[in-house]
RNA sequence: GGAGGAGUGGCAGAGUGGUUUAAUGCACCGGUCUUGAAAACCGACGUACUGAAAGGUACCGGGGGUUCGAAUCCCUCCUCCUCCGCCA
């Protein structure tokens, strides 16, 4: 959410980032309706204010009336105190209708684009930041995509997990499975040696916690929810993570706040079956270690390019070819400021594969979640920054795809050690 | 799941209807003294909204209510503690 002083300070940019993001004139009055929305709340609440005062300063009076013996002079300022309480229950009732509504608005805006994102509405927009500058992997062509190489070597089973629970749950068996453990403590153990604090977070979390990331309101359809307990599944480790620092106020000495989560995450993620969702291009259910930064906006932005280099460093080990890309405006999600998507390229179909989005929130995150840090003697709203380092399921697609061979399929030596074994077969 | 108890500032802890403007202690910060430090003493010491400022308002786990007036009384939810039951 933004700040309310923010868009009324930056009236202008607020709008020319809107833009960005594919506003159309009609949409952008929503600044104005929030400003003017805001000068009500103000009058309602300063008028508010001075009648609690009155009658805050007559219960003093009436009390030491009381006190006095006066009880016939109490009982006069009695009536006028009733006035006032009638009065003081209608202006509290359109002190709270101006604010639900304010919030209603300002849920509706997302947050403004960096400077450097490119304008555009679909992924075609999407700016390539980084090339892959070698040349691509080609295999003969009788190579096999990852959902048949499953097969071959019974490494994961999609056909079983719609036995278990439905479909795009798979269920890992034997190397498949080990090397699936093997990639999150290889990614956890990059993490720690990078300085981030692994944490363990609980996989369901309430409505507060899902609102201060952003995934509620905006999101709702994504998250599945346990209507019992009113819960809702994690969709990525970054709700419960960046959610540990909600309501507090940090040290600008605490600076840089780093921590990695392994978590599994739930997408819902209805209505698209078909070619391009194969195999593991979308689950419901996937593996994914998160890093999670909180800092201090004078240096958030060389924090992200830190975390590039992290992503950047984990895909170059696992010797799987890549690319990076700025994404346009219409692509990024709703509350970020500037996004980086890594693409695997999965050399069987031909495809590049998201298997990392890493993202500067500013302080679109903090706002709802009132995660702040002492800057003198004021407060300010810290920067929250996160990114998947890395998504697993794709990033095993594109491995088993790309290290087949006649014999088996090839661990890339980071992770024999972690495997136990260098072929799987 | 059952029975009982408790939630107050960074921490400890007083406060059961009216100078609570939340006592007191500890911690932290500034100062005096000191070669330096400690001790002692003095001062400052929550968050947010509003206002040019002075000031005003709200917040004692969350929400609602009673009252001229609520940290204090009532309802409800949440969390923690103790005991019992169940359990990896």
């Amino acid at each position: 959410m933004l700040e309310l002083n923010f868009i009324r300070a930056n009236k202008s940019r607020v709008i020319q980032g809107l833009k960005i993001k594919n506003f159309s004139e009609e949409d952008l009055q929503i600044v104005e309706e929030i400003l003017s929305l805001d000068d009500t709340r103000k009058e309602v609440q300063t008028e508010l204010d001075s009648l609690l005062a009155e009658r805050n300063q007559l219960s003093k009076t009436i009390g030491d009336l009381m006190k006095a013996g006066k009880r016939a002079e109490a009982e006069s300022q009695r009536e006028r105190v009733g006035q006032l309480k009638e009065q003081a229950a209608k202006l509290e009732d359109s002190l709270k209708d101006t604010k639900v509504q304010l919030e209603e608005l300002l849920l509706k805006v997302p947050n403004i684009p960096h400077e450097s994102v490119p304008p555009g509405a679909t992924p075609e927009d999407n700016e390539v930041y980084k090339a892959w500058a070698s040349p691509l992997p080609e295999l003969s062509s009788d190579a096999l995509p990852h959902w048949e190489l499953a097969q071959k070597y019974n490494i994961f089973d999609l056909e079983l997990g719609v036995k278990l629970t439905g479909s795009g749950f798979p269920v890992y068996r034997g190397k498949g499975a080990k090397l699936e453990r093997a990639l999150i403590s290889f990614f956890l153990d990059e993490a720690t040696r990078a300085g981030f604090e692994e944490v363990i977070p609980p996989l369901m979390v309430n409505e507060d916690t899902a609102r201060a990331t952003g995934q509620l309101p905006d999101k709702e359809g994504q998250m599945y929810y346990v209507e019992r307990d009113n819960l809702y599944l994690i969709p990525t480790a970054e709700v419960p993570v960046t959610n540990i620092y909600r309501d507090v106020i940090l040290d600008a000495a605490d600076f840089p706040v780093k921590m990695t989560a392994y978590t599994p995450c739930f997408r819902r993620e209805a209505g698209s079956y078909g070619a391009h969702v194969r195999g593991l291009n979308r689950v419901h259910q996937f593996d994914k270690v998160e890093i999670v930064v909180l800092q201090h906006p004078d240096k958030s932005y060389e924090t992200l390019q830190e975390m590039l280099a992290h992503v950047s460093g984990l895909l170059d080990k696992l010797e799987l070819p890549y690319r990076i890309l700025r994404l346009c405006g219409g692509d990024m999600s709703f509350t970020s400021a500037l996004t980086f998507d890594f693409e695997v390229f999965s050399a069987a179909q031909k495809r590049w594969l998201e298997v990392s989005s890493v993202s500067n929130f500013e302080t679109y995150q903090s706002n709802r979640m009132k995660l702040r840090f002492r800057d003198g003697k004021a407060t300010r709203l810290a920067h929250t920054l996160n990114g998947s380092a890395l998504a697993l399921a794709r990033v095993v697609a594109a491995l088993l795809e790309n290290n087949q061979t006649p014999e088996g399929i090839v661990i890339p030596k980071v992770l024999r050690d972690y495997t136990g074994f260098e072929l799987l077969n």
